[in-house]
DNA sequence: AGCTGGGGTCTTGTCTACAGAAGACAAAAG
DNA sequence: CTTTTGTCTTCTGTAGACAAGACCCCAGCT
């Protein structure tokens, strides 16, 4: 009997989580001012443990401090998305190399775990359970390269995509087919059990969640030239049907 | 005149410096226990500043957290060592593509800078100096991307390296010549300065640091196939007198 | 009317204190 | 002599309280 028993995580731990949850159902905004005491009542705890969670989230760049004034949910520019993008593009594309052809199969067998999720929450409909399968579905992948920071990166560059997407009305009216979704995520899987390296590439460019992209650049501010070059890249691919 | 008043960081922040400091001094050791009641004393600070700053160090990887049971300084498997080096490598081979040839003057005076205070300090056989000074140096080139992110992810790596070569006697024993170091950086920098990026990313390759991994396995554990592999062909490259 | 200075309030930064869990050690039993 | 159990110490997790700093509003002055 392996039967262990259960400790309670720390309240850091909750409250991280909890926070996070905040963000990606808007509750918590770009821009936010984070009031420690509000927080605190509101969450049920004192505030060594709030601020210590705050701490996490700074460093994971959800949240921004600034000395004796407070912290507020950071404000993403379109630098920080083009940040964000070109940076997960180039963790996957690392993780492919490194992980594909897949030399361990209890990783591959993660990757199958994660699509079964996915597809069930397709089936059923429930969208929260694709996002959520979604993710841990490409974190999957990108373990296949078994490298434990690549990982970690690409967590967080997702949590802080979260947070920009959180901002943008088009991601939370879900109307995209989620069956059809889950029937991309398992072509990919295919492609990454053939082994074929280049082929895995070309099938991870194609699976894009680049939609709420379209209208940015009016919606945020701090474009610089990198960024709205990148934009102008983003656009012709998408015109050219990609 | 832009003489702006000096703000007195936070502990939290002071803390932080100080525990990286006695990290690379290998006051404090992989594997060291970090008792908080102890450091609050030897630093001088109440405990949850400390533990704030310990959260910090924890995201960042350099401080291992055991819920209720404390923290101890990362101990680094040759698995992670070959994590770091491989990341750090595709971190600066993102950056050149990114940044090469330089399109904002300002980013490379910021290099430029760098490595007349590293030629200063290799000058002066000032050997912390000539250390940390390549970190800003290269530090700098990861910012010709003007990718914050990237240099973000390029100081994680650079600071566990860090930890990591704490450990190996050979690089606390410094004698290598200071000044053909401080040469190598002076060329890389003119190579940048071509604007030819190819030349760029052969001209950091042959700029490792990778003598410290000479005899690396016998000295930690954690062998992975994949660690095991690249390390095997780290020996190959070095051999052929890269 | 606009600017400057002062008081009040709110918020953060820090410290001390307490409760509960983990580990160490010693004593007793097999 | 080994093993086990009970107690004791140490350390972490959390709470609450206090002090210092920042913001805001209003009165008074120019």
């Amino acid at each position: 009997m392996s039967q262990r028993i259960e400790q309670p995580p720390s309240l850091v731990q909750l409250a991280v989580n909890v926070l996070l949850r905040m963000m990606s159902l808007g509750e918590l905004k770009p821009g936010d001012r984070v009031i420690e005491n509000r927080l605190t009542q509101e969450l049920g705890i004192s505030r060594p443990p709030l601020r210590e969670a705050l701490r996490v989230l700074e460093q994971q760049g959800m949240i921004t401090q600034i000395p004796r004034k407070g912290a507020i949910v950071t404000n993403l520019t379109l630098h920080d998305v083009y940040e964000i993008y070109t940076l997960r593009r180039e963790v996957e594309r690392i993780a492919v190399d490194l992980g594909v052809p897949v030399s361990d199969p209890v990783r591959l067998e993660r990757v199958r775990a994660a699509l079964l999720r996915l597809e069930e929450a397709a089936q059923a409909g429930d969208h929260v359970g694709v996002i959520e399968g979604g993710y841990e579905y490409h974190a999957a992948v990108i373990g296949l390269s078994g490298h434990r920071r690549l990982e970690d990166a690409y967590r967080s560059l997702h949590l802080q995509l979260v947070l920009c997407m959180a901002m943008n009305r088009r991601v939370r009216e879900p109307k995209e087919d989620l069956l059809g979704d889950a029937a991309r995520h398992r072509r990919l899987l295919e492609v990454i059990e053939t082994g074929d390296r280049k082929a895995v590439h070309e099938a991870i460019i194609t699976h894009g969640d680049r939609a709420f992209l379209i209208n940015i650049e009016n919606e945020i501010g701090g474009h610089t030239p990198e960024s709205l070059e990148w934009l102008r890249l983003i656009r012709e691919e998408e015109g050219l049907g990609l």
